[in-house]
Parts: C-alpha cells; structure tokens; sequence
DNA sequence: TGGGATATCGTGGGAATTCATGGTCATCAA
DNA sequence: TTGATGACCATGAATTCCCACGATATCCCA
C-alpha cells in the first residue's frame, strides 16, 4: 500500500530516490512503473501487480461491452504505449527519463504521493496548490465510515 | 476496539507512547496509521484494518455511483497521501513527524482518544474544551439504549 | 484483608542502523 | 574519444532500536 507524501531531489543526471515506504511497498521486483497522466501535468505509478490490474480491467471492460474496442485501444496507448518500467538501484533510485521530467515540469525536486494502489509524481509546488483545493473539497464530501464527516 | 482516553509525554525527539490498551487492539502489527484531519486542528487514526476499509469504501462509492471520481481522489489524496504508518518499537512508542505535531499544537504531550474503530490526538488542553462542548450537546440528544440518559 | 513480591507501563538516553544524496567507476554506442 | 547509462561505494544526518530506571498497578499468599 502506498501511504504517505515526501519530496526527495532530482541530480544532475535526473535520479531521483524512490521513498524507502514505497519501496516497501513494491516487494522484491525492484522497479516501478511510471507513466504521464492524461489529466495533468504529473506522472502516475504503481508496481507491477497494479499495472496488471489495469491491463484486466481493460480486457474484462470490453467483453462486458462497457468499453469499446476502440476506447479501449486508445488507453492501450496512453497507458502502455508511455509507460515505462523503473528499475531501482541498492540504493532506491531511478533515472526520470527527460520527457516524464518535462511533462510534470519537473527541474530539482519531486514529490511522490501514495494514493493507495498507486501513486503520482508531482512538481512540489504544483502538488501544494492543488492539495489546497482538495482539501475544501472532502471538506464537502459526505462522510466516509464516520471518519472525516463535517 | 480503541477505548478510554489517555495523555502521554512527547519527548525531545517527539516520541510519544501508544497507550498500551490501543497496542492490544492493533493485534501483531506493531504499527499505526495516522494523519492530520482535515476538519481540525488533531490527528486520526487507527490499525491496518480500518485504513484497508476506507479504501475499498472510496472504490465503492465510486462504483455505485456515489461518488464522483475527482471527489475520490480527493478523499485519497487527503487521506492515503497524507496518512503515515508509524510503527512502534517494544516500548510501545512512535515518533510523531513535525508536520503532524504543527498540524494538531502538540508541545509536551499528547491525548489519545479512543473512538471504536479509530481514536483521535489532540493537544491536551483543546481537548478538554472541546469535550466540555460535547457534554452539553449530548445532553440534549436523545439517550441510545437507555445509556447517558440526564 | 493486608502487605510484600512481581509484572506492566511510560519515559530517558545512547548505540546502531537506515536513508537520501553526492560521487566514482565500468560499459556500451555513437 | 565523448556522452550516455547503469551499478556500486562514501558520508552525514536522521531515524529506529534496545537497554535501564522508576513509578504504578496487579497479583498472591499469609
């Protein structure tokens, strides 16, 4: 499960560590998978059981009919088609190739989120603002098994 | 089941002891999940179980069309991104992260308050107020079971 | 029922380990 | 050779672990 925020440096030669908790929770294959977001400037990542999991969940969605074959193409594409396995070093590194970099307007530091089954990569500041949003939005949010109700 | 109430010491290297009736409801895992709430100045918390339960109900309520999937990632990003799990040593104790005692004006001590399925930490003293303002709101709350009936 | 022995619990301090990060050294392609 | 890539060592700071103490609570047997 990955839990938890931490903002760790990007070197010159655009390492970065991978947080020892999430290394945890990663198990013995020592790499992640990373991949741009569709939706924003900020990478997303899991281990290999999630990237199986999506890739299932495409399958099953087009035998149910829920998603067409056409769709489901189309996030082959964003998804496998840019993702790239990161493997770490002893010391719990990974290279950010130059164009994940780019995407999530990375330059001396990133910040990793655990979201559970996944992760993402933000640019520090950029993780700041947006938390700030959600933070009135579960404000607002119908309670979830009595924690956090308004 | 998190019972009673407790304050403990936090030390020079921001230590504090779980109360030993709280490791006996954690079962063997020698840790505890906690995060800053977003509705006040504490903390909450709880074992793996619960974290694992908030989980599945944010992938419900998403499934079952309760909720929206940007109000989820929210929910996950407040949550699961700022959540920590903090394990304790033999003695019992865990080291409360600086961001966690700013969040909730922890100094010297901390109160554990127990609340079934998660228990809460707060400043000792906006405890106390704060419970002085729940009495009287429960007294005019209709009795459950026939307990704390005036 | 009293009173001493025993266990438990919270707390202090120091030792050992982990972690992130800078750097070096091989390997391979251009 | 140069430049990129990947693996391994070094280091200092931060974290975690473990032992010791004292106080409180619990137990047990007279």
């Amino acid at each position: 499960m990955f839990l938890s925020t931490s903002t760790n440096t990007i070197d010159a030669k655009g390492r970065t560590s991978v947080p020892s908790p999430f290394r945890d929770a990663l198990g013995d294959d020592a790499a992640v998978f990373i991949w741009p977001s569709v939706r924003g400037d900020f990478l997303e990542g899991g281990g290999e059981a999630l990237m199986k999991a999506l890739q299932r969940e495409i399958f099953d969605r087009v035998a149910d009919g829920s998603l067409a074959p056409v769709a489901a193409e189309a996030q082959q594409v964003m998804l496998l088609g840019e993702a790239r396995r990161l493997s770490y070093d002893k010391t719990g590194r990974i290279v950010l190739p130059e164009a994940f970099r780019d995407h999530a307007n990375l330059s001396n530091s990133a910040t990793f989120v655990g979201l559970g089954n996944r992760f993402q990569v933000w640019e520090p500041e950029a993780h700041e603002t947006r938390k700030a949003a959600m933070r009135e939005s579960v404000r607002s949010t119908p309670l979830i098994m009595g924690v956090e109700r308004p």
